[in-house]
DNA sequence: GCCGTTTTCGGCCCGACTGTTTTCAGTCG
């Protein structure tokens, strides 16, 4: 019984209450089947090793939910969600990712025409059967066949990696649009998630009509789920829905605010301002009729008597708390990072040259940058010792003829399967940058995998380890390590861990990252950039480390050179 | 069913759009 397992059951239970009418159980559901899948670690094993009172620590998870958790856990099977399943036998997972399609109509379908499965939705749906239920018509009818569709090809959630990029350029194409003042990106693609499940624009313009006939004829809109005065939705040719509203400019900020997110962060706000009396909408903070807020973000959460948080941190992992108590974190800004600290270059697996990697850092305003070529136990033929000194010739004379830019000497260096790494000591002395990183042996079960990565960090070269956890977004699981041990091992060899900017990797990701500001682990963020392209994706390592409440103190490659250096594990150089 | 600087009861966020309907229920975010 995975946590995927009863976070499914908790949100069919919620589905199953929906039906019927239940109220606020099945808020209560759904919000533990978000809880679940917010753990880390099994749940099966907190129990194991907590018992049922260690369940009821999951937030939103009472008694009652523990022992429904318990159950499953210890039985594989859960009577109350059995008898739920009788009354309303329905592929309630397959049947409510259909666009439109909630648990009431659910219930309809299969009370009056006997609807269990999604195939059994089209069929009536081609029959023409759906048009003669009550509540339903014959463009209910249509949008559940054009919903059915659309579920055929359905891609799930998309890399911010993916789609950053168009939203801009839909973004700059708006502010053209005549009569618009102002456009903003919004919704989870603002909090820079790494990856987010739609789109979400705000505008402010005089004539909105205007702005409504542009967005639904973009080029890239292949389906209008609806158009109105003030909210429309399409779909885009890339699979991914966007969302476009017209707000009036006094409510630019709680507009701003409320389709941020996240939904929990504008939860908790209400509730802030419900307690001072007030009402918060997208339209403003109000007492009684009067907006007292509204303009700003700033103004919102000020009335509300809390500074501005950034969208990175508004996840509702304590942001609120620690915004009442004045202890918010002074991230990291996009602009602060001073060094690139993992880049390939021809002599491995990148396409540019020492020269062409170094002279674009320097226009993108870096101060300085590693090489660190693969090395030679790697499929694709690393470098040796003997090739890695030739490079630290090359360098040292490239740096002559610089000025205010520094290429370091450095390596990617592979740790074996035992944990030593494939280069000798002697040579990585010489190095001014050692990262070390996982890229085989991959299925190690957990115990033996930590161990390995830490016998990599006491090696007293091994200044940075590169992307722990060696995940590729929805490609590739991460390795199987106990990260807070080897967050512990990286405090006490100060070893540095990197968050890997590459969009696929975000390696740490912001929740790793959260536990090693905590346990004052050093961090560095680095493009893994194998063309002169990539080295302009920093930004996405500097919005995953300010989702990990980073402060530059915490990055070492905010340091200027010397610092940065001088940072590093001590006693050779 | 959960939760508590409203704490063991009484609350639980709020509004736009759609489709089917003559005033609103359902869905979505």
């Amino acid at each position: 019984m995975t946590n995927a397992d009863i976070a499914r059951v908790m949100r069919e239970i919620a589905v199953f209450l929906d039906m019927d009418g239940v109220p606020f159980k099945p808020r209560a559901y759904e919000k533990v089947a978000y809880a679940i899948e917010a753990v880390d670690e099994p749940i099966a094993g907190i129990y194991q090793r907590g018992g049922i009172k260690a369940v009821e620590e999951i937030p939103g998870v009472g008694k009652s939910i523990a022992e429904k958790i318990v159950t499953l856990i210890d039985t594989g099977k859960l009577p109350y969600y059995e008898e739920l399943r009788k009354k309303t036998p329905v592929d309630v997972a397959g049947l409510t990712a259909i666009e439109g399609l909630g648990p009431k109509n659910i219930k309809t379908l299969y009370q009056e025409i006997g609807v269990r499965t999604v195939a059994d939705l089209e069929k009536a749906a081609l029959a023409g059967k759906i048009r003669e239920l009550p509540h339903f018509g014959e463009k209910s009818e249509q949008k559940i066949l054009k919903g059915i569709g659309f579920l055929k090809q359905r891609s799930g959630r998309f890399p911010l990696g993916a789609v950053l990029a168009l939203m801009s350029e839909i973004e700059a194409r708006l502010v053209k649009v005549p009569g618009v003042h102002r456009v903003a990106i919004a919704g989870s693609i603002r909090r820079r998630k790494e990856t987010v499940g739609d789109g979400d624009i705000l505008v402010i313009a005089r004539k909105p009509e205007a702005v409504m006939d542009y967005f639904v004829a973009m080029p890239e809109v292949v389906h209008v789920h609806g158009k109105g005065h003030t909210k429309s939705s399409v779909k885009l040719n890339t699979g991914m829905d966007v969302d476009l509203r017209v707000v009036p400019a006094a409510s630019w900020g709680a507009a701003l605010n409320y389709f941020t997110g996240s939904k929990d962060h504008n939860v908790a706000l209400r509730r802030l301002a419900i307690e001072k009396k007030l009402k918060l909408n997208e339209y403003g903070v109000f007492r009684g009729d009067k907006a007292v807020a509204g303009k700003t973000e700033e103004e919102v959460y000020g009335v509300l008597g809390l500074p501005y948080i950034p969208p990175e941190l508004r996840e509702m992992t304590g942001e609120i708390e620690a915004a009442q108590a004045g202890t918010l974190p002074d991230l990291i800004g996009y602009d602060d990072v001073r060094g690139d600290l993992q880049t390939q270059t021809t002599w491995t697996d990148g396409a540019n040259s020492i020269e062409e990697m170094a002279a674009e850092a320097q226009r993108l305003g870096r101060e300085y940058i590693a090489i660190t070529d693969h090395t030679k136990s790697l499929a694709m033929m690393g470098a040796d010792e003997k090739q890695l000194r030739q490079q630290m010739k090359a360098i040292d004379k490239l740096n002559k003829g610089l000025q205010g830019f520094t290429i370091l000497k450095g390596a990617e260096v592979n740790i074996n399967k035992d944990g030593s790494l494939d280069i000798d000591d002697e040579t990585l002395a010489e190095l001014d940058v050692v990262g070390v990183a996982v890229h085989s042996h991959l299925n190690l079960p957990r115990a033996e995998q930590t161990r390995r990565v830490i016998r990599a960090m006491e090696n007293p070269n091994a200044d940075i380890f590169f992307h722990p956890t060696a995940r590729v977004l929805q490609k590739r699981e991460p390795i199987d390590l106990d990260i807070d041990a080897v967050i512990a091992a990286a405090k006490r060899t100060r070893t540095v861990l990197e968050i890997d900017a590459y969009p696929e990797r975000l390696d740490l990701k912001d929740e790793h990252v959260r536990k090693a500001v905590d346990a004052g682990v050093k961090l560095a963020i680095d493009t893994d950039a194998h063309s002169v392209h990539h080295l302009s994706y920093l930004h996405f390592g500097i919005a995953t480390a300010r989702r990990g409440w980073a402060t530059r103190a915490d990055v070492v490659n905010a340091l200027p050179l010397r610092g940065f250096l001088r940072s590093l594990k001590g006693g050779r150089r």
